[in-house]
DNA sequence: CCCATATATGAATATGTGTTCATATACAGA
DNA sequence: TCTGTATATGAACACATATTCATATATGGG
């Protein structure tokens, strides 16, 4: 780290300013986190599954390919992560969606991806 | 993987249904990398000036508490995702964002994030 | 040309993460 | 209460990834 160059190209004021307008390291973190959960294929196949329709773990299994225990850990991900909610129906567990905007992220997303 | 319970809740053609709805898997591991991108504090908080401003990278380096080489190599993959473009003028290279959805996507995870 | 400086890059390392396997837990039915 | 089934969990492993250190590349000034 050759810190010759250390912010010589904007004001000691600015640099205040922008410094103070950053949200906390906790809010950072978080983000960061939130975003990490939508950073894998298969949780984000998991979301998509549920995004059409309340399932149980045996079927995202099959509809996403993977095994039961796999699905089962990502699940864990997305409850801790408060996108998914359960419901519980003697032995078997239903996943569905507990956040209105992973729509909305999808889409964004999707138009960043779409554009070539 | 003990697949006694395949999608027996949910009907044939609504698994066929569902299934041939789902984005293409190469889409899917595109939209994941989008995401992981953005899954990360160090890159959150250099898209996060990069949104205020247009920086260098010493001074990114030094508004972010990060080494230089660090910077560097993470906005080598913000410039392979396409999210910051680059300008240069004699030996320093100045980033900023190069994408207008960026802006969208923090506030739809804040919203998330700020809901407890 | 040579030097100083800004940035980029490669190797190494430490840490994080997704899947699998084996097993535990929970619940319904006989 | 015993059995079968759905789900959850922990350990282990393979793989990805962020940072650091050292160094390369590029550019402008003298």
């Amino acid at each position: 780290m050759t810190d010759t160059c250390l912010c010589k190209l904007i004001s000691t004021e600015e640099i205040e300013e922008i410094k103070a307008a950053l949200p906390q390291q906790s809010v950072i973190a978080r983000l960061a986190e939130f975003f990490k959960v939508f950073g894998d294929p298969s949780r984000l196949t998991i979301l998509y599954y549920l995004s059409k329709k309340e399932l149980c773990v045996a079927d995202l299994a099959a509809l996403a390919g993977m095994g039961q225990s796999a699905v089962s850990h990502q699940l864990k991900i997305l409850r801790l992560s408060r996108l998914v909610k359960t419901r519980k129906e003697g032995t078997v567990v239903y996943y569905s969606l507990d956040d209105e905007h992973i729509q909305e992220l999808f889409d964004v997303a999707l138009q960043h991806v779409e554009e070539e």
